[in-house]
DNA sequence: CTTCCCTAATAGGTTACATCA
DNA sequence: AGTGATGTAACCTATTAGGGA
């Protein structure tokens, strides 16, 4: 357990007077789950926003990451937190989503000044970590910024703090809440996992299409405007991102395979010329040396190109040779099996880019 | 009730960058 | 000023596990 003091200009530099830990080494305990975090400090004009961002990826990262530990150790710690009644709590519905934050023009996300803030972290056992309305940060935050240039945020970053964008009626709630009794008894060691609601996965979704990375200022907008911690936003970022990348390498997969296929089918039917033209050869003493068929590659595109030696005529050859007749095409084109560019997955639909090659635009 | 699939979340590793001695 | 050690943040990849169909 660590709880951690600091007072004055909540600056980057300021470190937290860290207390109550049971070796002194306030680093390490950051990652030991609970936590009572808090800061005090002027509104300097916005300028710990990087604050804040460490504060709750503090809170995502690695109280996610222990709050499993956290819940163990609260079995022999009697602390219970219900700080913040959800009725405080406005919904948000989905019409009230903004615009995405980076890309409007008022400059929302760099608005949340947070110079002081008193960050309760806990994953208190119950509480109800999946299913809390809006977290309360948020809230206490815009109570305590109005009218005074010393901000303190009060807020309690629990496993989840969405609800906010839809998936929050009142049959859902009370459902969840029964369940969330339930976990209080039964579920203790067991992670919560929420699931984002449609409205919030919408939104994510077309941030993605804007950006498949976030840097820091737009994460926290995102997550301020979705009601959820930044933590959240990128691990569904990176989710995303490994998604896209895994259906992409399945798309490369069965690109190769028909590669592979049409390989297979060109070595078939250059087997089987070779195999007439030796017929031929050996059936016909006086058969002249039809043009050689080489294959090339084109170093630049690895495009598989047809080349005959010495002349590129077209060369039909009927022989009758008793009983039997073999028509060799020697300019029969081989099937290329590497189209101009390998296919793209394209996540949202979009129409890939016209195919553009250098020896088409070389022609023109 | 079981199974399968999707996906949120975690863990561990790598890399880039900043800071400091 | 240059350099190596160290810490941190961001990201990737593999994996786990919750929850819905």
């Amino acid at each position: 357990m660590e709880l951690g003091l600091s007072l004055g200009d909540a600056s980057k530099d300021s470190k937290p007077v860290g207390f109550l830990t049971k070796n002194g080494d306030s680093e390490k305990h950051k990652k030991n789950g609970f936590g009572f975090f808090m800061e005090l400090g002027l509104n300097t004009n916005g300028g710990n926003q990087e604050l804040k961002e460490r504060s709750h990826e503090n809170d995502g990262g690695d109280d996610d990451q222990t709050s499993e530990d956290t819940r163990a150790s609260m079995e022999n710690t009697p602390i219970q937190l219900d700080l913040l009644s959800r009725a405080l709590v406005p919904h948000q519905t989905p019409s009230q989503i903004q615009p995405l934050p980076w890309t409007s023009d008022n400059g929302s996300s760099e608005n949340g000044s947070i110079s002081g803030n008193v960050g309760l972290v806990a994953a208190a056992r119950d509480l109800e970590v999946n299913r809390l309305p809006v977290t309360a940060a948020e809230e206490v935050s815009s109570a305590n910024s109005v009218g005074s240039p010393f901000q303190m945020n009060f807020g309690i970053y629990i496993n989840n703090g969405n609800e906010n964008l839809g998936g929050n009626d009142v049959t859902e709630t009370e459902r969840v809440s029964s369940r969330a009794s339930d976990d209080d008894e039964n579920c203790l060691n067991t992670r919560k996992k929420l699931r984002l609601s449609k409205e919030q996965a919408a939104f994510l979704e077309e941030s993605f299409k804007e950006h498949s990375t976030l840097n820091p200022k737009q994460k926290l907008a995102l997550a301020k405007q979705l009601n959820l911690r930044p933590r959240q936003v990128e691990v569904w970022f990176q989710n995303r991102r490994a998604r896209t990348k895994l259906k992409q390498t399945e798309v490369d997969c069965e690109y190769l395979k028909r590669c592979c296929e049409t390989l297979t089918e060109e070595n078939r039917r250059l087997h089987k010329e070779l195999q007439e033209l030796r017929v031929l050869k050996n059936s016909n003493p006086f058969y002249t040396q039809l043009p050689a068929t080489t294959l090339t590659m084109c170093p630049s595109c690895e495009r598989v190109a047809t080349t005959s030696t010495p002349t590129t005529a077209t060369t039909n050859t009927t022989t009758t040779t008793n009983a039997k007749t073999t028509t060799v095409d020697s300019t029969a084109k081989p099937i290329n099996p590497f189209p101009l560019t390998r296919p793209r997955f394209y996540p949202f639909s979009q129409t890939p880019p016209p195919a553009h090659h250098h020896h088409q635009s070389a022609a023109s």
